[in-house]
DNA sequence: AGTTTACCTG
DNA sequence: CAGGTAAACT
């Protein structure tokens, strides 16, 4: 128990340090000897050993303190020596020091005496074998192990560390070197034992602040952890205190416990050593404090998530605002609840099952009114029920919008939004073909030119606003039709959270709100092709503004219209080729006209319905690409493997702008 | 390294 | 139309 353990833990400081992470708190005055150590390497290393040593004995021999410096330095040395040669070896070595301790005797001076001078003994041997390796550093050992070696008593256990010391040599000589020899001047002698006494006073000085700042830092730390323990129960006795908190964090969000779990178990031990009824005080202060502020930010941001609704034009009737408040005040229910000590079981299972399975159970009811027809043919284009805003959102939220930055999931009561929804699609009827857009006139122009630049939201609930705004108009037919086929909105891989549920909330926006692709954008991809056969991504994105793109939608779309060009393509070169063997010598013979059985193959392709008017350009790029396959074929340049490549750079080039009609989403 | 494209296939 | 791949490009 005495010096074996200091000695021990000087050589394997950081594996001491990082085991004995909880006594380290629980003893604190025992610990303090282990921070000493890492100063034993430096040059006072020599005090931190007396030190440690002077305050392990001094509580039982103060008057053998005189006697135990010069012996005990002796014995550091000696001891460093052997516990560095054999640090290296495993098991034996474990063991060996602590059956030493044992048989070292009761009496502290005798222990440390015997056990010092076999140390010596050994250490003389060691240095007279490797004398020629570090001759200096050993000239004062051979001094201090002359006045001891009488005391050998036990002759098989010296040479039991003695082959120890032969065998791990050559690897340790440079510490034992070292270490004892800077550290032996000054210990061995008494007159500078006072001085260095004082030393040791100050240190341990230093080390006693250093430890209350440690605790204090413990504390503090304990606070913060339990700051975030909601029912924290404080009148519960220290071990059911940490039980309960252990149970707590059991209990809550299972994001939040992997978050705390560690921290919390290492803290639950320093629990036991902190000053409960102190910091305590001082947490559930900060508690308060903390539910304070974190209400105040979800009332901020309820406040602005309903501002900007208002201010964007989308006013929200009593009956939605009703529809809103219930979550609100759930939320802060919960807040509320977290103020108060109650039971601790039962307060996160009631927030879950205020929040989501009310939301489960909308989306079942909305779908029990509106079978879902979502077919799986198309794998990535998915139909949407037209009343259904979220029946099979993938809880996958991700993308906060910049908008709303409400921290928390909205959710509603049914049969209002039920009814709202009812309400349009009473408006305009449950038609959802896409006819009639492009042939409208100018004037028609549902949309502002300033749409480009407008962000996303504000061009969705723009176009919200246009679309029912024209349906009050009483003038559903052709672009009420369209409207309505934003009604059958997809309710694809939904990965916004905050937007797409004020969409949920409000029927209006949620016409414009879609994570995937509907055939319906496809169809205005389609006729989009009409103008831009290489559009770029952000083209994409002007002109899809009730997407949500990611990664994966852009390059769905992107391939969409590689698809396009790919068919594009294959008829130019199939008709071009038809022309040659038909006979036609001169390009300009070919002309594509709307009666061409090439363009009624486009035509049938990317505008089926024929409910489109085609722009003239299509027809001239069309000609031209026709005439460029023609006559690279002529040329025979097909035989080269990449001879269409000059004819895409071509056609690339001949993109139009596209009209400004396709760029809102209530054009779809 | 990531994106875009053409090409091929089903 | 989507998946896969390879090439080209950035």
């Amino acid at each position: 128990m005495n010096l074996s353990h200091p000695d021990q833990s000087m050589h394997s400081s950081s594996e001491g340090c990082l085991e004995d992470d909880k006594p380290d708190v629980m003893l604190p005055c025992f610990r303090r000897n282990m921070y000493d150590e890492p100063l034993a390497s430096y040059s006072n290393g020599s005090i931190i050993s007396q030190l440690l040593r002077k305050t392990i004995h001094n509580k039982r021999a103060l008057e053998e303190s005189h006697f135990y410096l010069s012996s005990s330095t002796a014995a550091d040395s000696g001891q460093e020596d052997q516990s560095s040669v054999s640090s290296k070896d495993s098991t034996v070595e474990a063991a060996s020091p602590s059956a030493h301790v044992s048989t070292g005797g009761s009496p502290e001076g005798e222990y440390s005496m015997t056990d010092h001078l076999q140390a010596k003994r050994a250490r003389v041997e060691n240095i007279i074998r490797v004398m020629a390796g570090s001759p200096n550093s050993r000239q004062h050992g051979d001094s201090e192990r002359s006045d001891t070696d009488a005391r050998d008593t036990r002759e098989a256990r010296e040479a039991y560390r003695e082959n120890k010391r032969k065998q791990r040599l050559p690897q340790h000589q440079e510490h034992s070197v070292g270490g004892p020899a800077s550290r032996r001047p000054g210990s061995s002698n008494s007159d500078n034992c006072n001085t260095k006494d004082e030393e040791c006073h100050k240190l341990k000085e230093q080390l006693h602040s250093m430890q209350r700042l440690l605790r204090q830092l413990q504390e503090k730390f304990l606070q913060v952890y339990n700051q975030e323990d909601p029912e924290h129960d404080r009148d519960e006795t220290k071990v059911d205190h940490d039980t309960s908190i252990a149970s707590h964090y059991n209990s809550t969000d299972d994001d939040f416990e992997r978050k705390n779990s560690r921290v919390t178990a290492e803290c639950k031990d320093r629990m036991k050593v902190v000053g409960y009824l102190v910091h305590q005080r001082e947490s559930q202060n900060l508690q308060e404090t903390l539910k304070q502020e974190l209400s105040r930010a979800v009332n901020d941001c309820v406040d602005r998530v309903f501002k900007k609704v208002s201010a964007t034009g989308l006013e929200l009737s009593p009956q939605q605002r009703m529809c809103s408040s219930p979550e609100i005040q759930i939320n802060m229910g919960v807040d509320r609840k977290s103020q108060q000590a109650g039971s601790t079981q039962e307060q996160p299972q009631a927030e879950e099952a205020s929040v989501k399975p009310r939301s489960l159970e909308y989306y079942e009811s909305s779908e029990a009114k509106s079978p879902q027809d979502q077919t799986e043919a198309l794998s990535l284009v998915v139909r949407k029920p037209a009343v259904t805003p979220l029946s099979s959102v993938t809880p996958t939220v991700k993308r906060p919008y910049p908008v709303h930055q409400a921290p928390f999931q909205f959710s509603y009561s049914t049969p209002l939004h039920d009814t709202q929804i009812l309400e349009h699609l009473l408006k305009y009827g449950p038609h959802s073909n896409f006819g009639g857009l492009p042939c409208m006139p100018p004037s028609m122009d549902r949309t502002s030119p300033d749409s480009v630049d407008l962000p996303w939201d504000a061009i969705a609930m723009r176009s919200k606003v246009t679309s029912s705004h024209l349906g009050h108009h009483g003038r559903p037919s052709a672009l009420g039709a369209v409207t309505v086929d934003n009604l059958c909105l997809p309710h694809v891989k939904i990965e916004c959270g905050e937007l797409q549920s004020m969409a949920e909330r409000n029927p209006y926006m949620s016409l414009n709100i879609q994570e995937g692709l509907t055939p319906s954008h496809l169809k205005k991809a389609k006729l989009m092709f009409f103008y831009t056969r290489y559009p770029s991504s952000n083209v994409l994105k002007t002109f899809f503004p009730d997407v949500k793109f990611n990664r994966c939608i852009t390059s769905q779309l992107i391939k969409w219209f590689s698809n396009f060009r790919e068919f594009y393509y294959i008829q130019m070169e199939k008709f071009a080729r038809q022309s040659i063997v038909d006979g036609i010598s001169d390009v300009k013979d070919i002309t594509v006209s709307r009666d061409s059985e090439l363009f009624r193959a486009l035509n049938m392709h990317y505008n089926k319905a024929n409910d489109f008017h085609v722009p003239d350009r299509f027809l001239e790029v069309a000609e031209i690409t026709l005439h460029e396959f023609y006559n690279a074929i002529s040329a025979a340049k097909d035989s080269d493997a990449s001879w269409k490549k000059a004819i895409y750079k071509v056609i690339c080039k001949l993109d139009s702008d596209v009209p400004d009609e396709f760029k809102t989403s209530s054009y779809l």
